[in-house]
DNA sequence: GTCTATACTTGGATAGAC
DNA sequence: GTCTATCCAAGTATAGAC
């Protein structure tokens, strides 16, 4: 425990084998990610996973928690620090590149595929979700502040909206085909963010 | 050929197969949906699928084409009738109702997740995706006509836009802790629509 | 804790009878 | 075109040596 994963809880082999899973389902799926292909990937004994998740089931679950808790340890400080669309808006592009390089949300998608016949991971999948949807609502509060649009906007909606759509852009990605549409829609939503920040109220207006 | 089912170009047993596979795909998903469980859902015999597909995975995209004609050919020309953003929104909901219960949407982020690993797949996955955007895309024109906004607004990336969160949305519905988001979403988007319309040119406001 | 070996199950796919 | 029987590969999981 004297790791640096503590706050996740995972270290030496069990951490290692948690990441020769997320690979190995960025890489093959969730269809594919048996523990014999996941043993091999990481290098190290099929058996091993049994002995230190008890199933692979488990093994894919914890995967899917390391990656929730990294994701949301490394991004919830900076969208907790940005005060203004344009800032959230170049933030959700770099999320974007590194979801994409990382397979973060590779693997989030093949979880909640996966989840459809299996309630288990459904319910993880879902508690995982959650925390996004109620930080991202707690954000558009905080913009709207005190303009007069604040008690129009439903704000849990709103945030659910979002993230739904940041997840079916992210998932869409992983078709070669249609990434450049990816692209040009985030160079949208960055555009309409710069307009977006001329109707907000600017912070620390009034305290200089 | 002389079945109703001439336009999909499937009938009788091969048919009858391609249900029991799309059946399968919804309620034990991808990587449940194997030769055994599909011949079992069906009623027929394993053997079949191959005789009449060649592979599990050449049924699987049989289906999913079944699945995104079938769709295509219920709501396109709804969709190209509607004339007002209330009417879209409508139908919105009624499609996503529809989808839910049919489990089409299931399919589609089954294959999405499926095809991370299978570039085959990914391909017709996108191929199938892409008449919906231009659909929409179309309809985004039509529905903004003469108004001042047509030329500022991107209709490719809005369009795009629409059918990723449409698609991230109803992946999500799934998670049964979810639901009631995506409906309180759905309601949203209908107020939304209605006020849109207040804005837009009013379809054959100038033919009276 | 890790490896080898193995038991058992399920899946894809084919041959051949009907 | 459909069914039975079967082969073989791959999967989960465990026992037991180290």
């Amino acid at each position: 425990m004297t790791s640096s994963d503590d706050v996740i809880g995972l270290a030496g082999t069990k951490l290692q084998i948690a990441e020769a899973a997320l690979e190995t389902l960025k890489t093959v799926g969730f269809a594919g990610a048996s523990a014999r292909v996941i043993a091999h990937q990481g290098g190290f004994n099929q058996a091993l996973i049994f002995y230190h998740f008890g199933s692979v089931q488990s093994l894919l679950l914890a995967a899917f928690d390391l990656i929730s808790e990294r994701r949301m340890q490394e991004y919830g400080p900076q969208i907790g620090a940005a005060v203004s669309a344009t800032e959230l808006a170049r933030l959700a592009r770099q999320i974007y590149d590194d979801d994409l390089r990382r397979g973060y949300v590779t693997a989030l998608g093949e979880m909640v595929a996966g989840g459809v016949s299996d309630p288990v991971l459904g319910t993880a999948v879902a508690t995982r979700i959650e925390p996004w949807i109620e930080m991202i609502a707690g954000k558009i509060e905080q913009l709207l502040s005190d303009s007069a649009l604040r008690p129009l906007l439903p704000t849990q909606e709103v945030a659910f909206g979002i993230v739904a759509a940041y997840f079916g852009v992210d998932m869409l990605s992983h078709l070669k085909q249609v990434r450049s549409r990816a692209e040009a829609l985030l160079n949208l939503v960055t555009q309409l963010a710069d307009i977006t920040d001329t109707f907000l109220p600017q912070p620390g207006a009034e305290s200089t």
